[in-house]
DNA sequence: TTTCAACATGACGTTAACGTCAACATACTT
DNA sequence: AAGTATGTTGACGTTAACGTCATGTTGAAA
């Protein structure tokens, strides 16, 4: 544990990871007896309608149990279910997240094959990533560049550091 | 100019805001006895089709001017087409992007109402876009993890720091 | 038992972002 | 002059990602 005013980026990046891994738990968990979600439970958690979760169902992005035909969602659809929005919001199509949620599905086994093929997919699956990163960078830089044109002629104090 | 083995993040950060300088350079710039590009040159330069640029047109994100009918683009429209490009690769409708452009439009003059509407909304874009970069953080964070148990199962070595 | 709220399943409608096609003008080459 | 390349404008088609009904079922409350 590091203390101080300023957490270091190296403590950001261990948050990140650990709550990385914490996805990939949730993700991997066996589904028995963990807790279970009703759709409206879901709906408002995540902020979408029924629609949408159907939708999902539909293009194969989410595969919740049924009692009585009724849909039960378990954690682990729950964690599909807030990658899938966060890939959304990152500008991901359906079809991109339906790949990309394949990734998280099976990385311990498989045969040397698979292994490699999962290999290949999260190596440009990052690559991607980081390039969007980049262009997010650039953004970034352009806007504060503005934002600070603008705050210096309205004579005030610059950004602080975000 | 800082020499050495690896390139520091404030490098980085240096030549990104260089680059973000550069690009509202060519925004601001007066187009007179700036070169030109046709249509077909800007669609190869950015691999879009004549289609989308017109589309564009239409949406009032691009107005080049006309010689004789044709479409001629000034270095300013092709660092908006460029901003448009990068915007929608990080998952922004064109009608964000129509909002996006008209911040970089005038950031100096106006009057103070101006200034501080302007302000404002370069404020929340930033703070948009900062989210943005913390999905992709959390994404990428998974993803090393999943490349990285592959890669041990497979006898593989750990990925270079990108 | 009726009633009611929450779920289900089609089926059609809608918006964004272009693709595609037809028909025409302009300009340069042969 | 005739063809060919390159541009223009409609106008309609298409795909993704849902929204919006209409209609039927089911379990709990009154």
């Amino acid at each position: 544990m590091v203390v101080g005013p300023t957490p270091g980026s190296a403590d950001r990046q261990a948050a990140t990871t650990a709550a990385a891994r914490q996805v990939l738990a949730d993700h991997y968990s066996d589904d028995k007896n963990s807790e279970l979600f009703g759709v409206t439970e879901l709906c408002n958690a995540f902020d979408v309608t029924p629609r949408t979760l159907r939708f999902y169902e539909d293009k194969g992005l989410l595969s919740p149990r049924r009692i009585n035909g009724t849909r039960v969602y378990s954690r682990r659809d729950r964690a599909r279910l807030a990658l899938i929005l966060r890939a959304k919001a990152i500008g991901s199509s359906l079809a991109e997240i339906k790949q990309y949620l394949d990734m998280y599905g099976q990385a311990g086994e498989g045969r040397e094959q698979q292994l490699r093929y999962v290999l290949q997919r999260t190596d440009n699956a990052i690559a991607e990533l980081e390039q969007k990163r980049a262009h997010i960078e650039s953004s970034l830089a352009e806007l504060r560049i503005i934002n600070s044109n603008v705050r210096k002629n309205l004579g005030l104090p610059p950004l602080e550091l975000g």
